[in-house]
RNA sequence: GCCGCCGUAGCUCAGCUAGGUAGAGCGGCUGGCUGUUAACCAGUCGGUCAUAGGUCCAAGUCCUAUCGGCGGCGCCA
């Protein structure tokens, strides 16, 4: 049997054609001379009319809402249907005639959170799940195009990437072990073989926070260039962000329409990105106002009175090196400044951070003690430095901040479709 | 880790300020009507007011604790 996709009927390729289609019923209107069935495939919803004394009358009026089922009809162009074309039905064959479902018009938050399993069905949900698939396509397509080998790195690790404290830890038979909360070390290890590498894979922080930009499970676009300095690192990342954002108004336009997202801003993302410095973002903020000091971190208020100034993705780079991890290379005539680099984007903040990292031994083990770390656990990395040292680069950009930022989406959960926050884990 | 808000019918909510018989809309069911557009009209079913304790003649309403949820900050991507 060969099934119509919805969306070609709708494009009117099969006007006054007999079809079969298949889907689920997405709404029913019942009346006393006609049922009126909208079915769903993965590809639209068309209207399909049953009239009274049809064959199929008694299936239609047994059909429930989200029931399986696939029919046989004719198209007909009409005005009076959503999209221009409907299907007049002759035959119904229920696939699995469904119970109540419980998702209908009234919804909070909360209940869809709830159902997520039955919400993922929703148009809204696969448009953005539409996107995603993309997206991760693009960001494939990209790497691609520069020559990086797309390599898998490990889930379970031994110790820390950063510090310890946003470490899931787990029972590994006898012993204890983590989830990965970075590729990066083992990206690391990988460039002195195949110099070009990158990974989109799955980051677990056991952080506590509460609001509509984190996960405690999240996908990390991350990447690691040997022999290359800052410079090239940002032409990598504007790179990146550049293509995604191209490619999506190529090819997302009528998702990106539906989810009544802003395409517009995707066109201001061109290489080469706004770049200060840390220094200079601190006094930009002093400027607008706010109480900070050289020094400090940087908040999402800041970030946030940052990226509005900019209005679309920028950089900041070269921050105090003690706020960066211990692995972050140092000017060698500035040793106060680290060369690290965040690109923060209007409305989420830091969606990426990057930078050099220490490829001196005796420096970074300085760094280590310097910070608290025990060298033992670093042995490996230690390796790296040992035998064969390069200068290298390298960032991690979270894969839902991305997208929730260009999908104008109010809370990141819905940028993934299992999300996985501090109270929610289900199903 | 700190702070704020919320929990009443399958779903969305009102009722709480100022304690006095548990309400509406949607959904379901029954009937009617209509080429319907998240249809409409009538009827009907549906509730240990999150849980436990307290105050009171009387608690959905006031107090305390607990549980669950949402969000803000911090931390991060």
């Amino acid at each position: 049997m060969r099934f119509t996709p919805i969306r070609e009927i709708l494009l009117g390729k099969h006007e006054n054609a007999k079809v079969v289609i298949r889907g689920w019923v997405y709404r029913k209107r019942e009346g006393k001379e006609n049922i009126f069935i909208l079915v769903r495939d993965s590809t639209g919803v068309i209207q399909c009319t049953v009239k009274a004394g049809s064959s199929a009358w008694a299936d239609a009026e047994r059909l429930t809402i989200e029931s399986s089922l696939s029919l046989e009809g004719t198209v007909k162009q009409d005005k009076r249907a959503v999209g221009g074309y409907e299907l007049s039905v002759d035959a119904i064959s229920i696939v699995g005639l469904a119970e109540l479902f419980p998702i209908s018009k009234d919804k909070s938050e909360e209940f869809l959170r709830d159902v997520r399993h039955l919400w993922l069905r929703s148009r809204r949900m696969s448009l953005i799940m539409r996107v995603r698939g993309k997206v991760q396509k693009f960001t494939d397509e990209f790497f691609e195009s520069q020559g990086f080998v797309e390599v898998s790195p490990p889930m379970f690790i031994t110790s820390a990437c950063e510090g310890g404290s946003t470490l899931f830890g787990l029972k590994y038979f006898d012993q204890n072990m983590y989830l990965t909360q970075s590729a990066q070390l083992y990206l690391e290890i990988l460039i002195y073989s195949l110099e070009k590498v990158y990974c989109v894979a799955p980051s677990f922080r056991a952080e506590k926070s509460r609001t509509i930009r984190h996960l405690t499970e999240y996908w990390h676009i991350e990447a690691e260039q040997a022999f290359a300095d800052m410079e090239d690192l940002m032409r990598l990342e504007e790179g990146l962000l550049a293509h995604i954002c191209q490619r999506a108004t190529e090819q997302c336009k009528e998702e990106f329409a539906e989810l009544k997202a802003d395409m517009s801003k995707l066109a201001l993302v061109k290489p080469p990105f706004p770049k200060i410095t840390y220094t200079e973002g601190i006094e930009r903020l002093k400027a607008k106002g706010f109480k900070v000091m050289w020094g400090e971190d940087l908040g999402y208020e800041h970030e946030k009175a940052l990226a509005e100034e900019f209005g679309k993705p920028f950089f900041i780079y070269d921050y105090p090196k003690q706020i960066k991890a211990f692995y972050c290379k140092t000017h060698r005539d500035r040793p106060d400044i680290a060369m690290s680099t965040d690109i923060l984007v209007p409305r989420i903040g830091e969606i990426s951070t990057g930078g050099a990292r220490e490829d001196d031994k005796d420096t970074l083990v300085a760094r280590i003690k310097e910070m608290g770390l025990k060298t033992d656990d670093y042995e490996w990395y230690l390796d790296l430095r040992r035998y064969g040292t390069v200068p290298h680069v390298g960032f991690g950009m979270g894969l839902e901040r991305l997208l929730t930022w260009m999908l104008d989406l109010e809370n990141i959960i819905d940028a993934i479709p299992f999300p996985r926050t501090t109270r929610r884990f289900y199903p």
